[in-house]
DNA sequence: CTAAAAACGAAGTTCTACTTGGTTTGCTAA
DNA sequence: TTAGCAAACCAAGTAGAACTTCGTTTTTAG
């Protein structure tokens, strides 16, 4: 796959559906929007650290599993 | 230890001297200032994704090493 | 079929990574 | 002592990516 961002939004789609929870659901729970959860998923764009952190707490898993690919 | 970032920077620091490369070495690699790689060390922020992946690269690791912590 | 979930686009805003320039501290060795 | 290197530190400014907003379209699931 092409970049690390890439690589890293399918890796939390696929973590993210695991725990069967809905973009709408995970924006919430991190004070991001729905739009941007997509982005980071289609590997537009890249989550800050804060965001990084609050994602990992909200799947319930540790930041470097978001890497694990 | 506080946050993500500070885990990081430390994180990032001992793998650094664990190869011994200079701050001033691996900024040059990464096309970022010394005194970025000292911020990101000291926990003062955290690389964007196209510079982790710079950052990784230089080290001859993966990403996720740097964030096993 | 239909409704929910998600992709997608464009344009604007906000945040923070990153820079620049400089001073200071700590370490090691001549 | 002195020199020299590595790194901490600080303040202020810039750049650009993250993030938002609004709207439309497509995909998926029931």
């Amino acid at each position: 796959m092409a970049n690390l961002k890439q690589q890293f939004g399918a890796r939390l789609k696929l973590l993210r559906t695991q725990k069967g929870i809905t973009q709408e659901s995970l924006a919430a729970q991190t004070d991001l929007t729905i739009e941007s959860i997509s982005n980071i998923e289609r590997g537009i764009f890249g989550p800050r650290f804060g965001n990084l952190e609050k994602i990992a707490a909200v799947l319930d898993i540790e930041v470097k599993q978001l890497f694990d690919f």
